[in-house]
DNA sequence: GCGCCAATCGGACAAGTGTCCTATAGTTTC
DNA sequence: GAAACTATAGGACACTTGTCCGATTGGCGC
């Protein structure tokens, strides 16, 4: 029977972690996610023990997603530049959820920081595995000596992007900033060291 | 007896703001305003006549405040390059506030921008004020064409920066990135080009 | 001093919150 | 078939939420 129970368990996860997602995770209630799973409003303590389990579960559930597109990406593409073009694509190919919703990551981070930081430790996790795995590449582009901050920078203009797409719901002004950023990746892969202080 | 009135009523706008600011909209209750301001429970629903009546009142305490604040730096700095660098120095100026809280424009519009859309669009306001003022710097540095888009790039440009240091804590990253601006914007003001573009 | 409105105050309200409990059904093990 | 778990179910819980009242006070014009 465990087999039953991990689904019952993988569908509260993922209903809890949409809602999270659409709504935010302090607008949504117990109820809600109750309700999305179509499981009883009891039954859902038989697996997690609190709201903020809950949480933590859709935030491993994500890290473990996120990690094998990750790997998947490392196998599929050879080179460093084809990678990190693979992952700016991640703006154009979610542009309609982040001009809805802005991006889940940030979105939560920001949400959480302000005054839940046990719970924001937990989510700055998806930063640091996307940061992890940039530095990777920009270290086996050459950069090796400043891979984590461009990785950093390269997180934080995708954050820029996706806050304003979000605000203004403003689609073109995404794509121009991908494009922007795919020059900028080329310009790296060029050798063009004024990319790094510019 | 209209002064007195007043004060109070300032009194919580300026206490749901900072609470608003600190924990969130939807985290912040009733009693946390009541209780922060001061005033008795009842008395808050003469000058409000809801919750969502008291953020509006807030979004528009600070409308006028940044409103104030641009006017104040469009007289008081002559060239339009010392007032997007006045504006640029938001960024180390709060660096306290933005690795404690995120930026306030921000995390407000990403908080409500997920379900609560009238709302959402009232904040918005809030970005176009800084948009506007921005682009009319920018058209008078010579770049009218593409002011606007410009003016949209600083702003998601401070936005990420926002972002990364309020997840990671980060100042040194927000003063690294805050000093690529500033070159980003000399190059502008010499008339580079490229930097339209890159 | 009286009436009048502005403003203050504290408590009541129904609805919703996260959490917990106990009863039952289903499956496995002896 | 009995016993022992796993899992399902739904209601009860204490508490907080946003909202609303009615009673009271304050100062002003007449």
């Amino acid at each position: 029977m465990a087999r039953k129970s991990e689904r019952t368990r993988q569908r509260i996860v993922e209903a809890a972690n949409r809602l999270f997602y659409h709504q935010g995770y302090n607008r949504t209630s117990f109820s809600d996610v109750v309700e999305a799973a179509g499981v009883p409003r009891g039954n859902i303590y038989y697996y997690f023990k609190s709201k903020d389990d809950i949480l933590r579960a859709a935030i491993d559930y994500r890290l473990e997603r996120i990690g094998r597109m990750l790997e998947g990406w490392s196998e599929s593409y050879r080179t460093p530049v084809e990678r990190i073009k693979r992952f700016l694509d991640i703006l154009p190919d979610s542009v309609d959820s982040l001009r809805q919703y802005g991006c889940p990551m940030g979105s939560l981070n920001t949400e959480l920081g302000k005054e839940q930081r046990d719970l924001q430790q937990e989510a700055r996790g998806l930063f640091t595995l996307f940061e992890d795995w940039l530095a990777d590449q920009l270290a086996e582009l050459g950069y090796a000596g400043s891979a984590r901050e461009l990785a950093r920078r390269l997180l934080a203009w995708g954050q820029g992007i996706s806050v304003i797409t979000h605000v203004h719901g403003d689609a073109e002004f995404l794509q121009r900033e991908k494009a922007r950023i795919d020059r900028w990746v080329d310009r790296l892969a060029a050798g063009d060291d004024t990319c790094l202080t510019d």
